[in-house]
Order: C-alpha cells, then structure tokens, then sequence
RNA sequence: GGCGGUAUAGCUCAGUUGGUUAGAGCAGCGGAAUCAUAAUCCGCGUGUCCGGGGUUCAAAUCCCUGUACCGCCA
C-alpha cells in the first residue's frame, strides 16, 4: 500500500471561485485523491484556504464586515460548495489558523537562526485617509507616459508602462480616492532565495517526469537575468501572520505581517495539523516529517501556472532552508488556464460561470466530468455551450447512463429485477474480457502518471466497450432462441455496470454510487483482474433499474445558460 | 523589450528517443439493429501537420527564421 499526500492550491478567500479556477487545481487533485483511494491506498488529501493580505481586506470592507469575520463566512460558504462538488477532502483548512501562525513563526525563526534571512529598508506610500500602507497596486493617478488618468502605481493598463508610485501624476489611493498620501521608510524581511538557487537548481534538475510546464517556469526563475531574487516576505498590514522569530518577539517589526504569500503554502503543512485538532487524525508529522514516518510519502501538489514559481522555488526554499527534515514535493502538476468562450475567466470583472452557479443548473457530476475529460494540460482550453452540451450529452447520457438503461430495463423485461443464470462464456466474452483488461491498464497507467484528459479517454473507451458487447451479442435476437445463452450476455453486462461504478467513481462519484446501489453491491475492491469482477454481480441477487443516470441538456437549456452567463456577475 | 508555452481534419485534441499510406472523439454522410434517454453499433477523412529556409537516406517530430494566440518578467 503506498501512501499519498495531496495538496490542492488554496483558493483566496476574497469570493466564490470560478470553473477555470476550479479544474486548474481542486478537480484535478480530487480525481487523483479518489482515485487512490479506491486502489486501496492511503491518501491524505489536503486545502484550505488563503485569508491574509489585502484583497481580502478591501473585500470584507466592501462587505461591511470585519475581516475576521468575513472570512469565516467565506470559508464555510466556499466550504460548502466544495462539498456539492463532492471534493473529497480529508480537512478543508484556513490560513488563518492559530495552527499556521505557529508554523509561519517558526519557519520564520528557522530560517533567521539558518542565516537567510535579511531585513531591508525601503520606501512605501502611506495613506493617512486609509490609515495603512498601500501596495503599489492601489494607487493610481496620471501616467507620466501617456497621460492616461486612471494608471496604477505598478504599471499603467493604457500603455503597459512599468511604474513607481511615486512616478504618478497626482496621486491617490484606489481604496478611499484620498490624496493624502505620504512616501514613508519602512522595514521588512527578505528571504534570501538566491543563496538557495544552486540547491534548488540541482532539485529541479532532478524532476525530468514534470510538466514541462512546470519545469520551464521554474527554471526561468532561476536563470533569468541575475537569477533567482530574494523576496520580501514581511507587509506592514493588519491582517495577516503577525511577525514573530518563533514564539519571541522580532525588534523593529512590531506591528508587520508575513507577506501572504509566504505564510499561505506552509498551510499546506498547518493543515494537517488542523485536521488532527479537529479529531480527524492523531498524527500528523507521519505525513509531514521524513524523520517521523513521512519517509515512504509521495506528494502530488497540484496547482495553475500562475502558481508554478512559489511552489517551485519559494516553499522548497523555505522548507529546505529551514535544515528541518520537513518533506519536499515529489511531483508538481500544473494547468494552464481554463477560457470562457473567447475571453477569459475572471473573478474581478465576474466573468463565466462560478461555482456556486454552475450548481445551481446542473449536478456535480456533469461539470466534474466535462472539465475533467477537457482539462487544460497541454496549453490554454476553452469552456463553450457547445462543447459542454455535446461532451455532457453523448458520454454521459448516451454512452454511459443509456447503457445502464438499456441493460437494466431489458433484463427486468425478461428475466426480472434479478441476476440471471445460466450459460457460458463463448469467444465474445472472452473478446470483452481481453479489451477490457488491457484498457483498465492503460487507465490505471495514465492515472498513475497523472494524465488526466487521457485518463478520461480511456475511462469512455471502456464505456463504449460495454455498448459493442452489446451490439454484437445481442440478446434481444439470442433470447427467442435460446434464454440461457441471453441471461449469460445479461449477466455479463450487468456485471459491466457494477465495473463502471467502481472504474467511474473518480470522474462522477454521484452516478458511481447510483449504479452500485442499484446493483446491490457492497464490496468496492478495485478489479484485479477483469475476469474475477464479472461476478461481483451473482447469480440469483437482486438490482434494481435506476432513474436515468443523467439528462441531456436541451437546445433550450443551452441557449439560455449562454444567455445568463453571457455577462458580468455584479 | 526579454523569456516560456502553444500552433496538427469543421470543433476538441493524441502523436513516445526523427522511420512504413499522420491518428482518436465530436459534428457530417451512408448503412445495420430495435433492448434503451430517437439512445447504440458498423463504414466513410486528397488535412500546405502556422509560413519560409536548413540538417538528414528519412521531419509534424531536430536547427534557424518569421507570424499568431496565451502567460510570466522587466
């Protein structure tokens, strides 16, 4: 039995997500996790989500609630969306956990006592109206450039000019519109990347089974002009890890946070112990620490591209650096981005579909399944009506629920809501039985390698097995002749359905659980071999013919989706 | 401006270390069957493998160059 951690990119707390941010991390992570699982191997699948910072800030202003408990209301709301798309997570935890602050504090004095890291001096806009420190972002005023009048303080959207703050013409804060803004010093931590490059250099070297995705980005970040940059890892904001050198105080850095992106990742670690206070678990460093048990753990992390640097450099960096036997990531799987007919996603501007909605028309598994046979791997991927209605349509409804339909409803007809008997195999089923084996391979490999679209090929490959069987063997002819000969197909495709739930359970757990339960089955071992799970279904048991596993979606449907979500969510 | 990714049939995509007539699903056309959610099964592709050079006995696959889209960075 291997034993498996999985780690899904945390979600920002600042709003529902949307489906692009939903298949280029959870899904995915969810497919592997069930997946796993179901081969009987011991998972630890973990997320969370990511709190601190200012978006979050400005958001819970907006809201008109305190931070804290803006994002406690958050959390259970993404919480419970997450649950109707059946993610499976053994502890859905918070960045802003007590169980984080420790860790963040402590690796933040690891890293001090190892000597990487420095503690700079530079200069940030104040805002006396806002009463807090504004990040680059959140400024604007006139371009110097190109005299547009609505430039922000990093770069200015009208002519892609990088800027300063203190380069704006009349400048003001994006969050109160006040002018009174003042550049003062102020002190923070960097962390010193660039002493890690050669170690992580030689790391990254090592991972020749990455995405090429993965690797190209990381290495661009070590290679690139200087190299690999130290990064400042400390904020002067309210919300967020308060800065501490493990549990003692750090002079001259009262009244600063950990920057969100250093404290985010070590939740991954927080997490586990989370779940453990939360009675879910009674040790969580045998997944954690190399010298406590975590020695024979793989770990997946999954994750978008526009994550990739942070989770190849600085984390590795932080853990690394820290000298502490935590465990390192043995496998990075990134995504590309998910498009929404013909533009992008986008949280801010409220544009696609996002979870919350998706839910609303349709089940989790016509998403799940949709998103997960269509995932970004290889580059960019686009969600059309379409496309979604068409894939939904003939792999589920037609290739798969029909199937169940057809077998079930035949043999209720005429033999009765009861496994029939009788018959032997002939040079079909043993035709069947040879496919079948070799396909099951074939998906269990792509699996493994974590090659999601191709999984999903092989896993609709085995569905329209069972349709050929069918077809070829065809019992509604055999039966007039011969009803022994037919209850021996029945039975075979029966038993089909029960492969399928099992097979399936990773893509569409709903459906898989609705075909098991309506075979009457108990035993969810994974099949060995396809000829022992053609009797899991025995003869002389009942099932019954279940609702039809899924519905199309209408023409009508479809267009008015298109329409409804053809806007901006306010 | 620098870098990276991607460009393959109407659509979505596979194409391993260069090697026989470039593949799959969907859509479309034709046929079979009638158990089933008018579902299923079988058959049907003369595609400038983005353009242009080059290496090679041989390139979608390697090199150079140009173009487009996406992203990252400055």
């Amino acid at each position: 039995m291997k034993r498996i951690l999985i780690t899904s990119a945390i979600p920002y707390i600042n709003g529902i997500k949307h489906l692009g941010n939903l298949i280029g991390s959870q899904l995915p992570a969810d497919l592997f996790a069930r997946y796993h699982r179901a081969r009987g191997n011991e998972v630890m699948f973990l997320c969370a989500t990511d709190e601190h910072g200012t978006p979050a800030e400005l958001a819970a202003a907006k809201a008109g609630k305190p931070v804290e408990k803006f994002c406690a209301e958050m959390h259970t709301i993404q919480a419970k969306i997450a649950l109707g798309f059946r993610l499976s997570f053994d502890h859905f935890g918070r960045s802003s956990s007590v169980q984080n602050r420790q860790l963040t504090q402590h690796f933040a004095a690891r890293l001090a006592d190892e000597g990487l890291i420095r503690e700079v001096d530079e200069q940030q806009v104040y805002s006396h109206a806002d009463k807090r420190f504004l990040p680059d972002r959140y400024i604007e005023g006139t371009c110097p450039n190109c005299g547009y009048s609505s430039a922000r303080g990093d770069q200015c959207e009208n002519c892609t000019k990088q800027l300063n703050p203190t380069d704006l013409i009349d400048p003001k804060s994006s969050v109160s519109g006040s002018t009174d803004l003042e550049v003062r010093n102020t002190r923070h931590l960097y962390l010193c990347q660039s002493k890690m490059r050669d170690t992580l250099n030689a790391w990254i070297d090592e991972k020749v089974d990455w995405p090429i995705l993965t690797t190209s980005i990381a290495k661009k970040w070590l290679n690139d002009g200087d190299g690999l940059q130290d990064r400042g890892i400390t904020r002067d904001l309210d919300w967020g890890v308060p800065v501490r050198k493990g549990e003692a105080e750090w002079p001259g850095m009262e009244d600063k946070v950990f920057y969100v992106w250093f404290d985010a990742p070590i939740e991954y670690i927080a997490c586990a112990r989370e779940w453990v206070d939360a009675g879910k678990g009674d040790n969580w460093e045998r997944w954690w620490r190399t010298d406590k048990g975590a020695n024979d753990v793989t770990y997946y992390q999954f994750m978008g591209k526009d994550n990739v640097p942070f989770h190849t450099l600085s984390f590795p960096a932080t853990i690394l650096g820290s000298g502490e036997p935590w465990k390192l990531v043995d496998y990075i799987k990134s995504f590309n981005y998910l498009n929404y007919d013909g533009g992008q996603f986008s949280t801010s501007q409220g544009r696609g579909i996002f979870m919350d909605q998706a839910l609303e028309i349709l089940p989790p598994d016509y998403w799940r399944w949709w998103l997960l046979s269509h995932a970004p791997e290889s580059s960019d991927s686009e969600f059309t009506w379409e496309n979604f209605q068409a894939g939904v349509n003939k792999d589920l409804a037609d290739v798969l629920g029909n199937f169940v339909s057809r077998v079930t409803k035949f043999c209720r007809s005429k033999f009765g809501e009861i496994i029939p008997s009788g018959g032997t195999y002939g040079h079909l089923e043993e035709d069947l039985f040879s496919n079948l084996q070799n396909r099951l391979e074939a998906y269990q490999a792509h699996m493994e390698a974590v090659d999601v679209r191709k999984s999903a090929a092989e896993l609709r490959a085995i569905w329209v097995l069972g349709n050929e069987y069918l077809q070829s063997a065809e019992p509604w002819a055999v039966y007039k002749a011969d009803s022994e000969a037919a209850a021996m197909i029945v039975r075979v495709s029966l038993n089909l359905i029960a492969l399928y739930s099992q097979l399936s359970s990773p893509f569409i757990p709903d459906a898989s659980s609705q075909m098991r339960v309506a075979m009457g089955i108990d035993d969810q071992a994974w099949p060995i071999s396809i000829i022992d799970a053609m009797d899991k279904c025995t003869e002389g048991s009942t099932f019954t013919v279940p609702e039809n596993l899924f519905n199309k979606i209408s023409d009508e449907n479809r267009e008015e989706w298109a329409i409804k979500f053809s806007g901006v969510r306010d």
